[in-house]
RNA sequence: CGCGGGGUGGAGCAGUCUGGUAGCUCGCCGGGCUCAUAACCCGGAGGUCGAAGGUUCAAAUCCUUCCCCCGCAACCA
């Protein structure tokens, strides 16, 4: 019986819509759940996204555009969703930190690790600007302790809060690196996150005092108060599952996928474990650590206001399978990479157009002009040898790719598929069945070859499938298979008596267009 | 000495963990084919893999030192 498994991507902060940084994460979570659907069965796999609706800056946002805060997370999350729906990101939980299932699931939470002993109190010691309501720290001020912001002296003022005992955690959660290598990957964050628990922990505040800030999920135990917004965030992972499903914790959470940016690496590596372990719930499976998409040699970030909104992809020129194809090909998964427009264009040309696009078109204009859109073959019933190398790449390609997959190694298994399209494109210049088919003694042969190709356009439709749906539905269609025949193995495929379609072109080429930056 | 990442033909990158004739895409030069979206196929030019030293029969890959660029450091993926 295949494990079940659970995928997350980050819990978006809302106070603005997501660029195309976001994206990429929840992009790259959506081709692993997809494979891993089919690789596991449909029914085991589940996959959360959603958005992180509470805290100050949240507070500040909807108050800077006039609005309550509860009315302006109304506005926004929703973005947040129909920007994952247009990428045709498959989430199947959408989970809103304003959600009341959320807040009790979180106040439940809260309690059970007060009641286990590792929530405490004491006063907080801070220096706090009245100006920007927010508390410093000595290396963000300028010299004398003036605020950044508002160019005069902060306070020094003493708050009690609530804090919760991650440093008692330490140590367990260095043995949990030490014992599975694999926890975080790729493996430079292991490291990172190795350094980050060499030195004690100061405890985690848990609370912020109403006075200061309301918008949060108010403590159980001390109605003054509300939480954290990071506490709050996390338990989104699995806030909702767990309340329809009394057994998800025990049977399904512990084979939690996480898929998170390089930024909040330390809250997840140092903060999230301990905040498990306190509440007495078992730890996640992997940790998953992305780069950032840099655009013209800066980060793309909300706060600097270079960003890109991913929606502008999924309109034409563009298509969501483009942006889903390039930012999975281009990138190496754990490093950072240069996003542009302008190699965006030049992989859609030369790799979805000339390759993928061009394959197809030429492979159903041979059969529709030389067996009448008929397969009259066994595809790799043949003996020759050209026929059997192109049969072994076929055959392994959708474990290869799967493997790589599994290892989030998105851009070599892309690279594999499209050395798959280059060999398929070698066999038919090798094989020329246009040429062939000039002599009516060869049909039998043309029928072989066109078999072959059309059922090396299945596999390669199969393998593609996580990456670009869309595209794969095209194909299919064409090929007229539908979704059990296009994943079914190697050899059980396509069969004689089979009819495809006509070509269409399925990425006509972008021409230069005049620069516009 | 805060932590981390990167430096590979003209451009952009993979490969480094598990050493073994340096690979991909784009661009450039020459040839082929005509089924195909001026596409596809073959051949070629172009790199002392940031620098130096070390280990080894063998180093882009392991070790040491140095140089340059870039991120992160409690709420921007």
């Amino acid at each position: 019986m295949a494990e079940p498994l659970h995928i997350t991507t980050a819990i978006f902060y809302s106070n603005a819509a997501p660029h195309v940084g976001s994206a990429y994460e929840a992009l790259s979570a959506d081709v692993f759940a997809r494979h891993q659907r089919r690789k596991l069965g449909r029914g085991r796999v589940t996959f959360l996204s959603g958005t992180d609706e509470h805290g100050d800056k949240i507070r500040r946002a909807a108050a800077a555009a006039n609005l309550p805060p509860q009315e302006f997370t109304d506005r926004i999350s929703p973005v947040f969703r129909r920007t994952w729906d247009g990428l045709n990101v498959t989430y199947d939980f959408f989970v809103r930190t304003t959600d009341p299932q959320h807040q009790k699931f979180v106040q439940q939470m809260l309690q059970l690790t007060h009641d286990r002993g590792d929530i405490y109190f004491r006063d907080y010691q801070g220096l706090y600007c009245v100006g920007c309501e927010r508390f410093y720290t000595e290396k963000e001020l300028l010299p004398g302790n003036v605020c950044p912001e508002h160019n005069r002296p902060v306070e020094l003022i003493n708050e009690g809060n609530y804090f919760l005992r991650i440093e008692k955690y330490r140590q367990r959660v260095l043995d949990k690196l030490t014992a599975d290598p694999d926890f975080i990957r790729p493996e430079r964050y292991r490291n990172e996150a190795l350094k980050m628990l060499a030195e004690p922990l100061i405890d985690l505040c848990i609370s912020r005092p109403k006075a200061r800030m309301d918008w949060g999920i108010e403590l159980p135990f001390d109605s003054n108060y509300v939480t954290y917004v990071w506490y709050d965030a996390f338990w989104a992972y699995l806030s909702i599952p767990a309340s329809k499903d009394p057994k998800f914790i025990e049977t399904i959470w512990p084979h939690t996928q996480h898929f998170i940016g390089k930024d909040i690496l330390k809250t997840h590596a140092v903060y999230w474990p301990p905040i498990l372990m306190a509440a007495g719930l078992p730890l996640f499976r992997h940790l998953n650590v992305h780069g950032f998409l840099n655009f013209g040699g800066s980060r793309m970030a909300k706060s600097s206001g270079n960003v890109l909104d991913p929606v502008r992809y999924e309109q034409p020129p563009f298509c969501p399978d483009l942006l889903r194809y390039f930012v999975m090909r281009e990138f190496s998964y754990g490093l950072d990479g240069d996003f542009s427009e302008d190699r965006m264009i030049e992989r859609y040309n030369s790799d979805l157009a000339n390759n993928l696009g061009n394959l197809v078109n030429r492979v159903l204009t041979m059969a529709k002009r030389y067996s009448n859109r008929a397969m009259t073959a066994v595809p790799f019933a043949d003996r020759e040898k050209t026929d059997e190398s192109l049969a072994q790449t076929f055959r392994a390609l959708q474990d290869r790719t799967g493997e790589l997959v599994d290892q989030l190694a998105f851009n070599r298994a892309l690279e594999m598929i499209w050395q798959t399209l280059d060999i398929t494109n070698k066999y038919i210049v090798e094989m020329a069945p246009f040429s062939l088919a000039k002599d009516p003694a060869m049909k039998p042969r043309v029928a072989q070859i066109l078999a072959n190709l059309l059922e090396g356009l299945r596999l390669i439709a199969a393998a593609l499938e996580p990456f670009m749906p869309e595209t794969v539905q095209r194909i299919s269609a064409m090929l007229k298979v539908d979704e059990d025949l296009l994943f079914a193995p190697f050899g059980e495929g396509l069969k004689p008596g089979h009819q495809v379609g006509d070509p269409i072109a399925l990425f006509p080429r972008i021409e230069n267009r005049s620069p516009s930056g």
